[in-house]
DNA sequence: TATAGTAGTTCGTTGATAGGACTAGTTTAG
DNA sequence: CTAAACTAGTCCTATCAACGAACTACTATA
C-alpha cells in the first residue's frame, strides 16, 4: 500500500517519458548531436527567429546558458546568429535547414506518444486531460 | 492563434512550476544547501534505509551519479551509510534527524499547491486528473 | 575452491546552470 | 545634442548533474 503520490511528480514521470522518447527518436533519426536541453531551448524558436533574451525568457534560463546552448547548437549546425535589423545589439537566432528537417520527426514521436496515452485512457478522458493541464498553465507557466 | 501544446509538455510546465516552488519552500525555512537532483534522490529513502542501486533505479540515474549525489547529502548532513547486515558489500542509505525535520516543509508546500490546483479546476476535475495521471503511470514509469 | 557475478566507488569527461563583470549599442533626461 | 542610464549578449569562472569505464571488496555458484 502506497501512498498517493502527488500530482506534480506524475506529471514529472509523464513528462519525462515523453521527453526521452523523442530524444531517443531523433538520435535514431541521425540527429544525435543534440541534448535535451538543447531541443527545449530550440522549441522556443519562431519562424523568422527569435532573440536569444526572449529564447532565455521561454525556457526559463539564465542568458548565459542560453549563449552557452546557442553556441553548441551553432557549432552543430542546427541555428545560426543573424543580426537584428531593428537594434544593433541584438541579434535573432534562426533555425538552419538541418534543424527544421528534425522537426517533424519530433512532432511525430510527439504524436504517436499522444496517441497511445489516449488508447490507454480513452478519448475523452485524454481530452479532460489536456484541457485540465492547459488549465493549469495559466497558474503554472510564469511565460503566458 | 497557437498551435496546441502536446500533453507531455504542459505536463513538465506544471511539474517545474511545482518542483520550484517545493525547492523554494525548504531553502526558506533553512534547507538550503539541497539541490532539486538530491531531494528527488532523497524521496526514494525508505524508512528503514535503501541500497544506493535502488535509489538509482528508483531515480532513473546511474549509480554513479546516485554515489555523488549521496555523498554530498551525507557531507551536508541528510543522509548517512550503515553496512547492510545482509549483505557485506551493499551499504544502507538512511536519512538522519536533520532530513526527517525537512520532510513535513516538503510535504505542507506539495498539498498547498494541490489545493492551489483544485481550487483552480475544481474537485472533480483535479480528481479525474489525478486518476488519468496515475494511469498513465502504468506505461510511463519504468519502475512500476 | 576457483570463478562468475554484484554493490559500490573512483576517475575522467561532458553538459547544464548561473553570478558577476564586461562590451557594444540604444534610449532618455536635461 | 550630449551625458547618463539602460539593454543585449558574451566571457570568465564555478558548481552541479550525469555517466562510461575501470576498479575493489564481497557473495554466490559450479
Amino acid at each position: 500500500m502506497e501512498r498517493e503520490l502527488p500530482a506534480s511528480l506524475l506529471m514529472f514521470i509523464a513528462s519525462r517519458s515523453a521527453a526521452n522518447r523523442i530524444f531517443e527518436a531523433l538520435q535514431e533519426r541521425g540527429f544525435d548531436d543534440v541534448t535535451i536541453a538543447q531541443s527545449r531551448l530550440m522549441m522556443g524558436i519562431d519562424p523568422e527567429g527569435t532573440r536569444l533574451s526572449v529564447l532565455a525568457e521561454r525556457a526559463q534560463i539564465a542568458k548565459q546558458t542560453a549563449t552557452a546552448l546557442v553556441d553548441k547548437l551553432e557549432r552543430a549546425g542546427y541555428v545560426e546568429r543573424v543580426v537584428d535589423p531593428t537594434d544593433g545589439r541584438a541579434r535573432l537566432v534562426r533555425m538552419t535547414a538541418r534543424a527544421k528537417k528534425a522537426i517533424p520527426h519530433a512532432r511525430a514521436e510527439e504524436e504517436r506518444i499522444e496517441q497511445e496515452w489516449r488508447a490507454h485512457l480513452g478519448a475523452e478522458r485524454m481530452q479532460q486531460l489536456r484541457d485540465a493541464l492547459t488549465e493549469l498553465r495559466m497558474i503554472t507557466d510564469p511565460y503566458q
